[in-house]
DNA sequence: GTTACTACCTGAGAT
DNA sequence: AATCTCAGGTAGTAA
Protein backbone atom coordinates (compact mmCIF):
# COMPACT_ATOMS: atom_id res chain seq x y z
CA UNK A 1 0.00 0.00 0.00
CA UNK A 2 2.60 2.21 -0.35
CA UNK A 3 1.58 3.51 -3.06
CA UNK A 4 -1.50 5.17 -2.17
CA UNK A 5 -1.16 5.01 2.07
CA UNK A 6 -0.87 8.49 2.47
CA UNK A 7 -4.16 9.22 2.00
CA UNK A 8 -6.05 6.27 3.07
CA UNK A 9 -6.75 4.85 6.53
CA UNK A 10 -6.50 7.98 8.42
CA UNK A 11 -10.59 8.73 9.23
CA UNK A 12 -9.32 8.39 12.48
CA UNK A 13 -7.71 12.16 12.82
CA UNK A 14 -9.55 15.16 13.69
CA UNK A 15 -10.19 16.07 9.84
CA UNK A 16 -12.20 19.43 10.44
CA UNK A 17 -13.49 20.62 7.22
CA UNK A 18 -13.66 24.40 7.77
CA UNK A 19 -16.88 25.88 6.55
CA UNK A 20 -18.89 22.26 6.16
CA UNK A 21 -20.83 20.95 9.10
CA UNK A 22 -21.77 17.26 8.97
CA UNK A 23 -23.18 15.54 11.20
CA UNK A 24 -20.66 13.29 13.44
CA UNK A 25 -21.03 9.96 12.37
CA UNK A 26 -21.58 10.97 9.28
CA UNK A 27 -19.21 11.55 5.92
CA UNK A 28 -16.62 12.75 8.04
CA UNK A 29 -16.30 9.11 9.63
CA UNK A 30 -16.85 7.55 6.19
CA UNK A 31 -13.00 6.02 5.41
CA UNK A 32 -10.97 7.33 2.89
CA UNK A 33 -11.76 5.65 -0.78
CA UNK A 34 -8.23 6.47 -3.20
CA UNK A 35 -9.96 8.01 -6.49
CA UNK A 36 -6.70 8.42 -8.14
CA UNK A 37 -2.70 9.22 -7.72
CA UNK A 38 -0.38 11.49 -10.57
CA UNK A 39 3.21 11.41 -10.89
CA UNK A 40 3.49 15.07 -11.27
CA UNK A 41 5.49 16.61 -14.34
CA UNK A 42 7.87 19.20 -14.25
CA UNK A 43 4.81 21.06 -15.65
CA UNK A 44 2.35 20.56 -13.20
CA UNK A 45 5.21 21.78 -10.45
CA UNK A 46 6.69 24.84 -12.80
CA UNK A 47 5.45 27.93 -14.24
CA UNK A 48 2.27 27.02 -15.33
CA UNK A 49 1.00 27.31 -12.27
CA UNK A 50 -1.65 24.47 -13.42
CA UNK A 51 -2.03 20.77 -13.03
CA UNK A 52 -3.14 18.35 -15.67
CA UNK A 53 -5.95 15.35 -14.53
CA UNK A 54 -5.46 12.92 -16.78
CA UNK A 55 -8.78 13.16 -18.47
CA UNK A 56 -10.29 9.62 -17.73
CA UNK A 57 -9.96 10.61 -13.52
CA UNK A 58 -11.25 13.72 -14.08
CA UNK A 59 -14.19 12.37 -15.95
CA UNK A 60 -14.97 9.37 -13.35
CA UNK A 61 -13.96 11.46 -9.86
CA UNK A 62 -14.81 15.11 -10.54
CA UNK A 63 -16.96 15.72 -13.37
CA UNK A 64 -19.88 14.09 -11.40
CA UNK A 65 -19.40 15.86 -8.23
CA UNK A 66 -20.08 18.88 -10.09
CA UNK A 67 -23.62 20.80 -10.44
CA UNK A 68 -25.20 21.87 -13.45
CA UNK A 69 -26.40 19.46 -16.19
CA UNK A 70 -25.45 16.89 -18.10
CA UNK A 71 -22.65 18.74 -20.20
CA UNK A 72 -19.54 18.67 -19.26
CA UNK A 73 -18.62 22.57 -20.50
CA UNK A 74 -22.33 23.40 -18.00
CA UNK A 75 -20.72 21.49 -14.96
CA UNK A 76 -17.65 22.36 -15.35
CA UNK A 77 -18.17 26.41 -15.86
CA UNK A 78 -15.91 28.17 -13.07
CA UNK A 79 -16.05 24.98 -10.66
CA UNK A 80 -13.94 25.31 -7.22
CA UNK A 81 -13.29 22.20 -6.00
CA UNK A 82 -12.36 21.98 -2.23
CA UNK A 83 -9.77 19.42 -0.93
CA UNK A 84 -8.94 18.72 2.57
CA UNK A 85 -5.25 18.26 3.39
CA UNK A 86 -4.56 14.77 3.70
CA UNK A 87 -2.25 15.10 6.54
CA UNK A 88 -4.67 16.62 9.13
CA UNK A 89 -4.92 19.95 10.51
CA UNK A 90 -7.55 21.17 9.29
CA UNK A 91 -6.44 23.06 6.38
CA UNK A 92 -8.18 22.92 2.80
CA UNK A 93 -7.25 23.47 -0.55
CA UNK A 94 -9.55 25.32 -3.11
CA UNK A 95 -8.58 24.83 -6.97
CA UNK A 96 -10.42 25.82 -9.75
CA UNK A 97 -10.88 22.73 -11.75
CA UNK A 98 -11.08 23.73 -15.92
CA UNK A 99 -11.43 21.77 -19.31
CA UNK A 100 -9.25 23.72 -21.57
CA UNK A 101 -11.25 23.28 -24.88
CA UNK A 102 -7.97 24.03 -27.05
CA UNK A 103 -6.01 21.01 -25.90
CA UNK A 104 -9.27 19.26 -24.62
CA UNK A 105 -7.41 18.78 -21.24
CA UNK A 106 -9.06 18.96 -17.46
CA UNK A 107 -6.74 21.48 -15.01
CA UNK A 108 -6.26 22.33 -11.71
CA UNK A 109 -5.30 26.40 -12.17
CA UNK A 110 -6.16 28.67 -9.78
CA UNK A 111 -4.95 27.65 -6.46
CA UNK A 112 -2.69 25.09 -6.96
CA UNK A 113 0.35 26.77 -7.15
CA UNK A 114 -0.19 27.78 -3.40
CA UNK A 115 -0.31 24.04 -2.45
CA UNK A 116 3.19 23.04 -4.77
CA UNK A 117 4.81 25.69 -2.89
CA UNK A 118 3.22 24.91 0.31
CA UNK A 119 4.31 21.28 -0.01
CA UNK A 120 7.14 21.77 -1.93
CA UNK A 121 6.12 19.64 -4.63
CA UNK A 122 9.02 18.63 -7.16
CA UNK A 123 8.92 16.62 -10.85
CA UNK A 124 8.65 13.04 -9.77
CA UNK A 125 6.99 13.28 -6.37
CA UNK A 126 2.67 11.80 -6.79
CA UNK A 127 -0.31 13.65 -5.47
CA UNK A 128 -2.69 11.32 -4.59
CA UNK A 129 -6.91 12.23 -4.33
CA UNK A 130 -9.35 10.63 -2.46
CA UNK A 131 -12.79 11.10 -0.93
CA UNK A 132 -14.98 9.70 1.85
CA UNK A 133 -18.38 10.45 0.95
CA UNK A 134 -18.69 13.90 -0.15
CA UNK A 135 -14.91 15.09 1.40
CA UNK A 136 -12.31 15.42 -1.23
CA UNK A 137 -8.78 15.05 0.55
CA UNK A 138 -5.36 15.63 -1.22
CA UNK A 139 -2.05 14.61 -0.27
CA UNK A 140 1.14 13.72 -1.50
CA UNK A 141 4.79 12.01 -1.12
CA UNK A 142 8.15 11.94 -2.30
CA UNK A 143 9.33 10.27 -5.25
CA UNK A 144 11.01 7.51 -3.07
CA UNK A 145 7.43 7.29 -2.00
CA UNK A 146 8.32 8.73 1.57
CA UNK A 147 5.57 10.50 2.89
CA UNK A 148 5.75 13.86 4.57
CA UNK A 149 6.07 13.72 8.22
CA UNK A 150 3.13 13.32 10.54
CA UNK A 151 2.06 17.02 11.27
CA UNK A 152 3.09 17.90 15.16
CA UNK A 153 3.26 21.60 16.92
CA UNK A 154 6.82 22.78 16.52
CA UNK A 155 8.36 26.33 16.89
CA UNK A 156 6.85 29.13 14.35
CA UNK A 157 8.60 29.34 11.31
CA UNK A 158 5.95 31.00 9.26
CA UNK A 159 7.38 31.39 5.68
CA UNK A 160 8.04 28.79 2.43
CA UNK A 161 7.54 25.32 2.61
CA UNK A 162 5.56 22.92 4.99
CA UNK A 163 7.39 20.16 4.16
CA UNK A 164 11.50 20.30 5.38
CA UNK A 165 12.49 17.13 5.48
CA UNK A 166 13.67 15.73 8.19
CA UNK A 167 12.67 18.90 9.84
CA UNK A 168 9.58 20.64 11.38
CA UNK A 169 7.30 22.58 8.80
CA UNK A 170 6.83 26.19 8.72
CA UNK A 171 2.93 26.77 8.47
CA UNK A 172 1.81 23.90 10.60
CA UNK A 173 2.55 25.50 13.22
CA UNK A 174 -0.30 27.83 12.72
CA UNK A 175 -2.19 24.49 13.10
CA UNK A 176 -1.84 23.25 16.53
CA UNK A 177 -1.50 23.53 20.34
CA UNK A 178 -3.59 27.00 20.86
CA UNK A 179 -3.41 27.82 16.64
CA UNK A 180 -5.15 24.70 16.02
CA UNK A 181 -8.11 25.30 18.07
CA UNK A 182 -8.27 28.87 16.33
CA UNK A 183 -8.48 26.79 13.24
CA UNK A 184 -11.65 26.34 13.45
CA UNK A 185 -11.84 29.93 11.91
CA UNK A 186 -9.50 28.92 9.10
CA UNK A 187 -7.89 31.93 8.22
CA UNK A 188 -5.64 29.84 5.56
CA UNK A 189 -9.25 29.19 3.48
CA UNK A 190 -10.69 32.76 4.58
CA UNK A 191 -7.96 33.97 2.63
CA UNK A 192 -8.01 31.49 -0.42
CA UNK A 193 -11.98 32.16 -0.49
CA UNK A 194 -11.05 35.89 -1.33
CA UNK A 195 -9.10 35.48 -3.39
CA UNK A 196 -11.06 32.81 -5.73
CA UNK A 197 -13.02 34.82 -7.58
CA UNK B 1 8.35 40.66 -62.36
CA UNK B 2 10.25 37.45 -61.15
CA UNK B 3 9.56 39.19 -57.71
CA UNK B 4 5.71 38.68 -57.87
CA UNK B 5 5.37 36.71 -60.82
CA UNK B 6 3.94 33.75 -58.27
CA UNK B 7 1.61 35.16 -56.91
CA UNK B 8 -0.19 37.14 -60.21
CA UNK B 9 -1.60 37.23 -63.47
CA UNK B 10 -3.14 33.45 -62.39
CA UNK B 11 -6.84 34.40 -62.15
CA UNK B 12 -7.89 32.01 -65.54
CA UNK B 13 -7.34 29.26 -63.29
CA UNK B 14 -10.03 27.67 -61.74
CA UNK B 15 -9.72 29.20 -58.19
CA UNK B 16 -12.55 27.55 -55.93
CA UNK B 17 -13.24 29.59 -52.95
CA UNK B 18 -14.67 26.91 -50.80
CA UNK B 19 -17.47 27.93 -48.35
CA UNK B 20 -17.34 31.26 -50.40
CA UNK B 21 -20.16 31.94 -52.75
CA UNK B 22 -18.80 34.30 -55.65
CA UNK B 23 -21.10 35.83 -58.87
CA UNK B 24 -18.74 34.48 -61.78
CA UNK B 25 -17.36 37.64 -63.78
CA UNK B 26 -16.91 39.51 -59.95
CA UNK B 27 -14.33 39.16 -57.54
CA UNK B 28 -13.06 36.10 -58.62
CA UNK B 29 -12.20 37.11 -62.15
CA UNK B 30 -10.43 39.56 -60.94
CA UNK B 31 -7.01 40.68 -61.55
CA UNK B 32 -4.86 39.61 -58.26
CA UNK B 33 -2.78 42.87 -56.68
CA UNK B 34 0.18 42.54 -55.10
CA UNK B 35 0.03 43.73 -51.46
CA UNK B 36 3.41 42.53 -50.32
CA UNK B 37 5.82 39.84 -49.72
CA UNK B 38 7.93 39.09 -46.90
CA UNK B 39 11.45 37.55 -46.94
CA UNK B 40 11.24 34.85 -44.15
CA UNK B 41 13.54 34.82 -41.43
CA UNK B 42 14.31 31.44 -38.91
CA UNK B 43 11.78 32.36 -36.39
CA UNK B 44 8.88 32.83 -39.33
CA UNK B 45 9.68 29.14 -39.99
CA UNK B 46 10.55 27.70 -36.67
CA UNK B 47 9.11 26.48 -33.91
CA UNK B 48 7.73 29.23 -32.54
CA UNK B 49 4.85 28.92 -35.19
CA UNK B 50 4.32 32.24 -36.13
CA UNK B 51 4.74 35.07 -38.94
CA UNK B 52 5.95 38.48 -38.33
CA UNK B 53 3.65 40.33 -39.80
CA UNK B 54 5.81 43.91 -41.22
CA UNK B 55 3.84 46.46 -39.35
CA UNK B 56 2.63 48.77 -42.12
CA UNK B 57 1.97 45.99 -44.30
CA UNK B 58 -0.26 44.76 -41.37
CA UNK B 59 -1.88 48.15 -40.72
CA UNK B 60 -2.32 48.96 -44.57
CA UNK B 61 -3.90 45.57 -46.03
CA UNK B 62 -5.10 43.67 -43.79
CA UNK B 63 -6.19 46.01 -40.21
CA UNK B 64 -8.98 47.74 -42.94
CA UNK B 65 -10.24 44.44 -43.79
CA UNK B 66 -11.15 42.99 -40.58
CA UNK B 67 -14.54 43.90 -38.91
CA UNK B 68 -14.87 46.02 -35.92
CA UNK B 69 -14.49 49.00 -34.85
CA UNK B 70 -12.04 52.21 -35.31
CA UNK B 71 -9.60 50.74 -32.82
CA UNK B 72 -7.25 48.12 -33.69
CA UNK B 73 -7.45 46.04 -30.46
CA UNK B 74 -11.43 45.61 -31.48
CA UNK B 75 -10.90 45.08 -34.72
CA UNK B 76 -7.76 42.03 -34.55
CA UNK B 77 -9.84 40.18 -31.85
CA UNK B 78 -10.13 36.87 -32.59
CA UNK B 79 -9.56 37.74 -36.75
CA UNK B 80 -8.92 34.59 -39.01
CA UNK B 81 -7.65 35.44 -42.59
CA UNK B 82 -8.64 33.37 -45.66
CA UNK B 83 -5.91 33.16 -47.61
CA UNK B 84 -6.79 30.67 -51.30
CA UNK B 85 -3.54 29.22 -52.32
CA UNK B 86 -1.39 31.05 -54.79
CA UNK B 87 -0.59 27.71 -56.86
CA UNK B 88 -4.92 27.19 -57.10
CA UNK B 89 -6.05 24.05 -56.30
CA UNK B 90 -9.29 25.47 -54.37
CA UNK B 91 -7.02 24.98 -51.44
CA UNK B 92 -7.25 27.84 -49.03
CA UNK B 93 -5.39 28.75 -45.77
CA UNK B 94 -6.80 30.38 -42.28
CA UNK B 95 -4.40 32.26 -40.45
CA UNK B 96 -5.78 33.69 -37.08
CA UNK B 97 -4.49 37.22 -37.37
CA UNK B 98 -3.18 38.66 -34.31
CA UNK B 99 -1.40 42.02 -32.37
CA UNK B 100 1.09 41.23 -29.75
CA UNK B 101 1.14 44.29 -27.61
CA UNK B 102 4.23 42.60 -25.71
CA UNK B 103 6.39 43.05 -28.75
CA UNK B 104 3.90 45.49 -30.44
CA UNK B 105 4.00 43.14 -33.47
CA UNK B 106 1.17 42.07 -35.86
CA UNK B 107 1.88 38.36 -36.07
CA UNK B 108 -0.11 34.98 -38.07
CA UNK B 109 -0.44 32.38 -35.63
CA UNK B 110 -2.54 29.49 -35.94
CA UNK B 111 -2.68 27.92 -39.20
CA UNK B 112 0.90 29.14 -39.93
CA UNK B 113 2.64 26.28 -39.32
CA UNK B 114 0.73 24.07 -41.28
CA UNK B 115 1.73 26.12 -44.57
CA UNK B 116 5.33 26.24 -43.22
CA UNK B 117 5.19 22.58 -43.47
CA UNK B 118 3.23 21.99 -46.51
CA UNK B 119 5.09 24.24 -48.75
CA UNK B 120 8.57 23.44 -46.80
CA UNK B 121 9.11 26.79 -46.60
CA UNK B 122 12.48 27.67 -44.98
CA UNK B 123 14.54 30.70 -43.75
CA UNK B 124 15.21 32.81 -46.84
CA UNK B 125 12.34 32.06 -48.56
CA UNK B 126 9.42 34.87 -49.70
CA UNK B 127 6.12 34.72 -48.78
CA UNK B 128 3.88 37.00 -51.29
CA UNK B 129 0.49 37.77 -50.69
CA UNK B 130 -2.15 39.38 -53.33
CA UNK B 131 -5.61 40.06 -53.20
CA UNK B 132 -8.14 40.27 -55.99
CA UNK B 133 -11.22 42.25 -54.48
CA UNK B 134 -12.06 40.62 -51.29
CA UNK B 135 -10.74 37.64 -51.89
CA UNK B 136 -6.71 37.21 -50.05
CA UNK B 137 -4.04 34.64 -51.87
CA UNK B 138 -0.72 33.60 -50.35
CA UNK B 139 1.81 32.14 -52.23
CA UNK B 140 5.85 31.73 -51.50
CA UNK B 141 8.94 30.97 -53.56
CA UNK B 142 12.44 30.01 -53.16
CA UNK B 143 15.31 32.09 -52.21
CA UNK B 144 16.99 31.71 -55.55
CA UNK B 145 13.52 33.28 -57.06
CA UNK B 146 12.37 29.83 -57.92
CA UNK B 147 8.62 29.19 -57.87
CA UNK B 148 7.52 25.93 -56.73
CA UNK B 149 6.52 23.48 -59.70
CA UNK B 150 3.17 24.80 -61.36
CA UNK B 151 0.27 22.03 -59.86
CA UNK B 152 0.53 19.19 -62.09
CA UNK B 153 -1.74 15.38 -61.40
CA UNK B 154 0.67 12.73 -60.05
CA UNK B 155 0.91 9.59 -57.93
CA UNK B 156 -0.42 9.38 -55.22
CA UNK B 157 2.56 10.68 -52.04
CA UNK B 158 0.20 11.87 -49.70
CA UNK B 159 2.55 12.69 -46.71
CA UNK B 160 4.78 15.86 -45.43
CA UNK B 161 5.69 18.93 -47.77
CA UNK B 162 3.89 20.03 -51.06
CA UNK B 163 6.46 21.17 -52.92
CA UNK B 164 9.56 19.02 -53.32
CA UNK B 165 12.05 20.72 -55.76
CA UNK B 166 12.56 18.35 -59.17
CA UNK B 167 9.56 16.22 -57.69
CA UNK B 168 6.14 15.92 -57.58
CA UNK B 169 4.26 17.18 -54.67
CA UNK B 170 2.91 15.22 -52.19
CA UNK B 171 -1.00 16.85 -51.25
CA UNK B 172 -1.60 17.86 -54.46
CA UNK B 173 -2.29 14.66 -55.64
CA UNK B 174 -5.83 14.97 -53.53
CA UNK B 175 -6.71 18.35 -55.68
CA UNK B 176 -6.00 16.85 -59.54
CA UNK B 177 -7.54 14.62 -61.56
CA UNK B 178 -10.59 12.78 -59.90
CA UNK B 179 -9.45 14.32 -56.83
CA UNK B 180 -9.65 17.93 -58.12
CA UNK B 181 -13.62 17.51 -58.79
CA UNK B 182 -13.59 16.33 -55.24
CA UNK B 183 -12.17 19.19 -54.18
CA UNK B 184 -15.27 21.08 -54.34
CA UNK B 185 -16.05 19.01 -50.97
CA UNK B 186 -13.15 20.91 -49.93
CA UNK B 187 -12.15 18.38 -47.29
CA UNK B 188 -8.82 20.27 -46.15
CA UNK B 189 -10.61 23.57 -45.62
CA UNK B 190 -13.43 21.75 -43.49
CA UNK B 191 -10.87 20.08 -41.47
CA UNK B 192 -9.10 23.74 -41.01
CA UNK B 193 -12.50 25.02 -40.28
CA UNK B 194 -13.48 22.68 -37.58
CA UNK B 195 -10.17 23.30 -35.81
CA UNK B 196 -10.51 26.87 -36.14
CA UNK B 197 -12.60 27.46 -33.35
C1' DG C 1 8.02 45.02 -12.22
C1' DT C 2 6.47 40.57 -10.85
C1' DT C 3 3.50 36.87 -10.17
C1' DA C 4 -0.44 34.51 -10.93
C1' DC C 5 -4.36 33.36 -13.78
C1' DT C 6 -7.18 32.68 -18.18
C1' DA C 7 -7.35 30.97 -22.36
C1' DC C 8 -5.19 29.94 -26.01
C1' DC C 9 -1.89 26.46 -29.16
C1' DT C 10 1.23 22.57 -30.84
C1' DG C 11 4.31 18.54 -31.27
C1' DA C 12 5.23 14.08 -29.75
C1' DG C 13 3.86 9.89 -28.43
C1' DA C 14 0.43 6.50 -27.39
C1' DT C 15 -3.37 3.92 -29.01
C1' DA D 1 -3.07 6.00 -40.73
C1' DA D 2 -5.68 8.70 -38.06
C1' DT D 3 -7.12 10.07 -33.65
C1' DC D 4 -6.50 11.16 -28.83
C1' DT D 5 -3.96 12.62 -24.97
C1' DC D 6 -1.03 15.58 -22.63
C1' DA D 7 3.44 17.86 -21.58
C1' DG D 8 5.09 22.00 -22.60
C1' DG D 9 4.41 26.16 -24.42
C1' DT D 10 2.28 31.14 -25.78
C1' DA D 11 -0.08 36.05 -25.13
C1' DG D 12 -2.94 39.07 -22.52
C1' DT D 13 -4.72 40.53 -18.29
C1' DA D 14 -5.44 41.36 -13.44
C1' DA D 15 -3.79 42.07 -9.07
Amino acid sequence: MALTGACQSRSSEPEQGGGVKLARGGEDRMRREHMFDKVVTPSDVGKLNRLVVPKHFAERHFLPRLPGGGVASARIAGAVLRFEDGRGGGRAWMFRFSYWGSSQSYVMTKGWSAFVRDRCLAAGDTVSFCRAGARLFIDCRRRGGRVPAPAMPVVPAPTSCSEVVGAPRGRCVRLFGVDLQLAGAEPTLDLQLALMR
